[in-house]
DNA sequence: TGCCAGGCCCTCTTTAGGGCCTT
């Protein structure tokens, strides 16, 4: 089975907290949470704060919650990244505004001279296309919209990405009672997540009929 | 010195500009 063929129900989903907004001009992470869905059920989880090696500014212990205390003794990013890496394997990758922690995993995976094999999906970009009547299409706001019950603890990495999990789920749910598909290959998600959106429904009618 | 992200997406577009998302 090559890996486009994978189910999207089947996939790591990860979500970075950060020192800012881009490691091009010396941002690094300082958490990374995920959870690991297989068929469509969450059956793994990690959660690591790293030390960044500076400390971060007040506006990101405001945004986060994490404080510089809470950092002194976290790993390094090397060493939490590595356990990372562990964790993801090859595994397909799912984050909310994925081309936001793409930048950082690339950026703090070079530092370790690790490699991976994953394709990243972005909910954001799917939910776009299918969740096209939401108020807009933060996490927050979607998780409502799609009627997930949520604690409200957002701006952690692990919390991000459970709910992300549980947004991922519900829009292909979506998929599958909307247009009658029986069941989303990463393939599908590739595709839709690149197709302008007065054409997604011409797509997945194309793909419910094939 | 001054400035500083970047990819997507819409539109009064494509020889461009600005809002949305992520921290």
């Amino acid at each position: 089975m090559s890996r486009a063929d994978v189910s999207a129900d089947s996939i790591v989903v990860l979500d970075f907290e950060t020192t800012g907004l881009s490691p091009d001009q010396g941002d690094r992470a300082i958490e990374i949470g995920a959870v690991r869905i297989e068929a469509g059920e969450v059956v793994d989880s990690f959660q690591q704060l790293m030390n960044p090696g500076r400390p971060i500014s007040q506006f990101i212990a405001d945004y986060t919650g994490i404080t510089n205390d809470m950092l002194r003794d976290a790993p390094s990013c090397e060493e939490a990244m590595s356990d990372f890496h562990r964790f993801m394997g090859d595994s397909n990758l799912l984050a909310h505004n994925a081309s936001f922690d793409k930048r950082f995993l690339d950026a703090e995976l070079q530092n370790i001279a690790k490699r991976y094999r994953g394709e990243f999906a972005c909910s954001l970009l799917v939910s776009r296309r299918i969740y096209q009547a939401a108020p807009n299409h933060k996490l927050a706001t979607l998780v409502d919209y799609a009627n997930i019950e949520s604690s409200g603890g957002y701006h952690r990495a692990l919390y991000d990405s459970q709910m992300t999990a549980k947004l991922w789920l519900s829009l292909l749910d979506e998929i599958k009672h909307r247009y009658a598909v029986a069941s989303v290959p990463f393939e599908l998600v590739a595709k839709l997540q690149k197709t302008p959106k007065k054409s997604v429904d011409g797509l997945l009618r194309k793909w419910s009929t094939a």
